[in-house]
DNA sequence: ACAAAAGTGTTCGATATACACCCATGT
DNA sequence: ACATGGGTGTATATCGAACACTTTTGT
């Protein structure tokens, strides 16, 4: 009855020198050849949908246990001039640390950042503007923000993340107020230090502390 | 390669009574004979997901020109019996004033309320927690629950809504501050007399205002 | 007259915003 | 000594929450 094909398109975020970043693989056939585009693929047909994302994302990437979440379906007829294909976009953030070389498999992959972004197949376009809309908004009210971020991390780089991801500057002692009353950071013992200028604290997330807080409803990251 | 089905379901959302309802379609066939289900059917070759969304909800409700909006994508393998099915889930609103005689077609179709549900087939039960939880949030910060009401309506109607939404009862007098600060109701001459009490003045929602407001980005319900 | 729903303001706490200087270190 | 990024507090505006009485109508 309905011969459609079913893929998952992973949209993979990162920071990479404080701007924010997203995986794309260069599209070596037709259709869009020499384009770039979200890696994804076709959802085997014993797999969740999810999983299929996981796999992707995997496959891409080798890292496994990271933030994903589901965004939107895309399912126009001509998105894809082959045929009929609706694609389940996800998400996914990944810190900068895991950041394994890009493209595993042979394809050529590569990290491109969100505010300079190539020519894109399909309608990648589209469901980019969607992960980073979604990501912006979710920033305020969850905690993903922290997914972006190696274990240990200065509240210098805290605030970079955000402001790669709204795309504004945020004030310094308004940002680590907000942050301190959310009461999820355990400073560390450790600092670092990075040339000529005072140490920074280094921090870790507490997700003992952050549980309390999600049981209250306060947030939902994962 | 991947023979898969999509469908989309349509969770349709409507007030009675002062309640939240949602209908819902008896099953007269295996699986889940006699449950009740969320109304849906298979995406056809040539049409959009949405465009199928809004055939479905035609085809059960004769209504056109509705709030819809596409909610999640179901996928488990094995969420249907019969085979692999990824069902692309949207959610409509609409007013108690269109609510025709709901199941146009042969099968039994009517209204439940959403705290009194029935016993649902295949995962209806999580696609319609799902469905509700986006609603909650969706009225926080958007003009939604105006779609639930006719053009005209009263304050209390509106306050109504929204509590039956929200599931709790909410302070008026802050309740209609907030919808007057939002400006974006105009006052019309009529009232409604009904019964033994002082008649309450009619409202319409006033696209116009509503526009700039949007603009500004304050709002985003279309 | 009374029952029933409509309508109307103020106070308080919490949260967001704007804003500028000193501190610790490497060179 | 100076250049570099780290760290800190206060004042104001805005928003949400709590709270009770008067008004208008039908019977």
């Amino acid at each position: 009855m309905s011969d459609i094909r079913v893929t998952v398109d992973v949209v993979i975020f990162t920071i990479q020198e404080s701007r924010l970043g997203v995986l794309l693989v260069r599209r070596g056939i037709p259709p869009f050849e020499g384009a770039w585009a979200i890696p994804g693929g076709f959802v085997l047909p014993e797999e969740g949908l999810e999983q299929a994302a996981r796999r992707e994302l995997e496959e891409e990437t080798g890292v496994r246990e990271v933030y994903l979440e589901q965004l939107y379906s895309f399912g126009n007829p001509g998105r894809d001039p082959r045929g009929r294909v609706v694609t389940v976009a996800y998400y996914a953030l990944i810190s900068p640390e895991r950041k394994i070389q890009a493209g595993s498999d042979a394809a050529e992959a590569r990290w491109w950042p969100m505010d300079g972004l190539p020519e894109l197949a399909f309608d990648h376009a589209e469901i980019l503007r969607y992960a980073h809309e979604r990501l912006r908004n979710k920033l305020e009210y969850t905690t993903v923000g922290f997914q972006l971020l190696p274990e240990s991390f200065t509240l210098t780089e805290l605030q970079q993340v955000y402001q790669a991801i709204l795309g504004r500057p945020l004030d310094k002692r308004n940002f680590r107020r907000k942050i301190d009353l959310l009461g999820i950071l355990t400073p560390l013992k450790e600092q670092r230090r990075q040339g000529p200028s005072r140490p920074a604290r280094l921090y870790r997330f507490s997700a003992a502390r952050f549980e309390r807080l999600r049981d209250k409803g306060i947030l939902f990251p994962f």
